[in-house]
DNA sequence: TAAAAATGTAAACTATATTTGTCATATAGT
DNA sequence: ACTATATGACAAATATAGTTTACATTTTTA
């Protein structure tokens, strides 16, 4: 799994708590996720499509492995 | 969280054990989530994305609770 | 109408997402 | 230099996702 995460919070200039506290999760969540520690679940991956205003598939992409 | 895996499964005429195998679930994880009982990873999402042929958006949305 | 295929559901278990707490580092402004 | 802000990372604990096994019910088809 890749995700760019971090160019769609520099487009809407957030930080990570910004972010965070936008979609109702740790500052933790994102960074890990930002840092491809591990895959966030469907539904927050859908809170981050609604404040993104992109399609899931815009910022995640699944990858071989 | 709705979803319309059912629908979509329709439209490409699939069991629930034929979806399964294609994406490399247990026939009862596509059963379970066609019920609403659990919501599905990321993952799981792009690779049900990748059959239907259609964004994850498209057949999955967040309720308001 | 009987057999086969498809679906629904549940319990126990395993794997993973997420939180909380904490520390380190880097940067910008005073 | 000092302070505040932003980021990266990690470990332990908790919550939730997903698997397996098993059995029941419904639907399809011969």
């Amino acid at each position: 799994m890749d995700n760019t995460i971090k160019v769609e919070r520099a487009i809407l200039d957030l930080t990570q708590d910004e972010l965070a506290k936008r979609i109702g999760v740790s500052r933790q969540t994102i960074n890990s996720i930002e840092a491809n520690r591990y895959v966030p679940s469907t539904v927050l991956a859908l809170k981050l499509s609604e404040v993104f205003n992109k399609p899931v598939n815009d910022f995640f992409k699944l990858t071989d492995d």
